[in-house]
RNA sequence: GCGCUGAUGGUCUAGUGGCUAUGACUGAGGCCUUCCAAGCCUUAAACCCGGGUUCGAAUCCCGGUCGGCGCACCA
């Protein structure tokens, strides 16, 4: 078995992900998350949450999974987000029509499916692999299409990133804010994306868990005042130069934006917080990596893009949060399909006086003189300057048409005007997390075998999660040395006490204590707490680690606070009692 | 979507026309047991789905579903 294989055979047994729907025989790119896993990945979710919402101020919001029409038109994923495809009559195999025909004509992607068909024909264009014809070119749009209401209803999609519900509640978000730059919005949820053919398990799901960040700044304003946090952390960054070499580079924040690394000092702060919270919920540093996109892989209207990847064993690096520069595109899309001005008013620090060329047509007259054209012709008034302006008349050009006006229709002056601000359409600023991968990950990198002495001196194997504490779905199991009523009882109790204190405790007494503290290593438990014989005269209980195998002796009075600050890791697992 | 390949208790697996389906681990109940998967007893649990061939199919054939690999695809 390879390592995917072991970590998915060990989450299936013990509860933490498995194939949707197996009692009718599954269905690829569906997973369920079971009772650990569930827990497992809500506590991921919740540290992004401290560390997004809590910590950076992006509120969390919650819009709809289904999405009309004019939203994904305008973000681009009715057209852009799906492939025409076209399959041969003879053997089947299909093919995207648009690079069919590319070396024919250069604005393939551009055509609809009637056009490709024509060109298809024309050009006599058959089955690469066989030969044979080629059947009519057919559109697989990326997204899950619906019908919202009855009948014939109009048309709903499935998200297929939670972005665009931030973007487009852009006007009350930036109310919210009083109107701010910077500021943000996040979003955990559900998105969906119907893959053609979805392998690699929970690496490519057609449902899946997005945790999005949207940060509007201001396009002349790209430099964070808190990058002094991450300044000295060190990461290891793949950007376009490096991947000429094949070499991945460590260094400093301050160095990536000193060197000019990272496009600006903003998204390099982005960069630090992604690497901040992946590591925080376990992600091995030396498995951890920030590539950068390359020219012709990024969209063309970002100017940065960083992925960050982790190394898997079956997989190799893969792509599990994506952050982007993304300008002000999807603002100016959303803008101009729903003729809504998405901006904001910047006002500045002090008012300017602008000096300006003011041409003030007396329309009164000209309304009369010109009729339809007169609107036209003020325009093209307004565009002279003042030489122009001081001949006896001023003559314009308006469709083609010349038109002569008698100068004392206009008068123009030069004034000073004071100006308090403008209107910037912000940039987004977009950290964008699969959730599911990040999962995986995290399990793989804290699945461990290792070898332990046992009593026959024979060498058994232990299964480890090496989970950190703070994400490990069970945090402690509460277990009496034997299963009788003078141990269970006060075992109970605990268990009780643990659970008022909000910590996620598991009681065990069957079989042997050597069993069940295996079966919690297996799960990542990180503490054990043991109630023995000892414990009923001086009211002491041990502690033991999970991943030493150590153990400490501590009272029962103050047990939940020390094994509540244990994981939290704000005391070392020495001082939570005596050692034994 | 194409080609190759596989699918047996919860997990891993033996069996490849005669089945009442092998074994291990795990689970449950009990005995024993004063700290790292010990032992003993009892017990639960499976042939992916649909068709066909055959006296008889877990086994052979066809189709589907799911997994793996290669190709294509991967905002």
């Amino acid at each position: 078995m390879d390592m995917y294989e072991q970590v998915i055979e060990l989450a299936k047994r013990r509860g933490f992900l498995w194939n949707s729907f197996e009692l009718y025989g599954g269905t690829a790119g569906f997973y369920d998350y079971g009772p650990l896993g569930s827990t497992l990945k809500r506590r991921i979710e919740n540290i992004w949450r401290q560390l997004y919402v809590i910590e950076e101020g992006f509120m969390e919001i919650e819009t709809p999974t289904i999405g009309i029409e004019e939203v994904f038109v305008a973000s681009g994923h009715v057209g852009g987000f799906s492939d025409p495809l076209c399959e041969c009559t003879e053997c089947g195999e299909a093919y995207r029509a648009d690079h069919l025909i590319s070396g024919i004509i250069e604005t393939a992607d551009a055509l609809s499916n009637e056009e490709v068909d024509k060109i298809i024909l024309e050009h006599n264009i058959t089955c690469p692999e066989c030969g044979g014809k080629l059947g009519n070119a057919t559109e697989f749009n990326l997204m899950f299409q619906t019908k919202i209401g009855p009948g014939s209803g109009r048309n709903g999609y499935l998200r297929p990133e939670t972005a665009q519900g931030m973007f487009v509640n852009f006007q009350r978000l930036a109310k919210f804010y009083r109107e701010k730059l910077p500021f943000g919005t996040t979003q955990i949820g559900k998105s969906y994306r119907n893959e053609i053919s979805p392998r690699q398990g929970v690496i490519r799901l057609r449902e899946f868990t997005q945790a999005e960040a949207e940060i509007f700044i201001d396009p002349s304003e790209k430099t964070h005042p808190e990058i002094a946090r991450f300044e000295n952390d060190v990461l290891t960054l793949y950007s376009q130069d490096a991947q000429k070499t094949g070499k991945p580079e460590s260094m400093t924040i301050r160095e990536a934006i000193d060197n000019n690394i990272i496009a600006h000092e903003f998204l390099a702060y982005q960069i630090a917080l992604a690497n901040n919270f992946l590591q925080r919920i376990g992600i091995s540093p030396d498995k951890l990596r920030f590539r950068q996109h390359l020219k012709d892989e990024m969209a063309h209207y970002a100017i940065d893009c960083w992925d960050a990847e982790i190394w898997m064993e079956r997989f190799g690096w893969v792509e599990t949060v994506g952050i982007a520069d993304r300008t002000d595109y999807d603002l100016m899309a959303h803008a101009k399909m729903s003729q809504e001005e998405l901006a904001i008013y910047k006002e500045y620090d002090h008012p300017r006086m602008i000096r300006k060329f003011v041409v003030k047509p007396d329309m009164a007259k000209l309304g009369p003189l010109f009729r339809k054209k007169a609107k036209a012709v003020a325009d093209e008034l307004q565009k002279l300057d003042e030489e122009s302006l001081s001949q006896e008349e001023i003559s314009v050009i308006v469709e083609g048409e010349e038109y002569k006006i008698p100068s004392e229709l206009i008068t123009f002056e030069e004034v000073e005007e004071k100006v308090s601000g403008e209107t910037v359409v912000p940039h987004v600023v977009e950290p964008s997390y699969g959730i599911d991968r990040i999962f995986y990950a995290l399990m793989e990198h804290a699945f461990n075998t290792e070898k332990v002495a046992s009593d026959d001196a024979e060498e058994e194997e232990r299964t480890v999660l090496k989970l950190k504490s703070e994400v490990a779905p069970i945090q402690v199991a509460v277990l009496p040395l034997m299963g009788k009523t003078e141990l269970s009882t006060p075992a109970k109790e605990i268990v009780r006490k643990l659970a008022n204190r909000g910590i996620l405790a598991s009681y065990d007494e069957s079989g042997t204590i050597g069993r069940r503290y295996r079966r919690n290593d297996e799960i990542g438990t990180p503490y054990a707490v043991t109630i023995d014989y000892d414990t009923l005269k001086d009211n002491t209980v041990t502690i033991r680690d999970r991943d030493t195998m150590k153990q400490v002796r501590t009272s029962i009075d103050t047990l939940e606070n020390t094994l509540f600050e244990l994981i939290h890791e704000k005391i070392r697992f020495e001082d939570a009692g005596v050692p034994l």
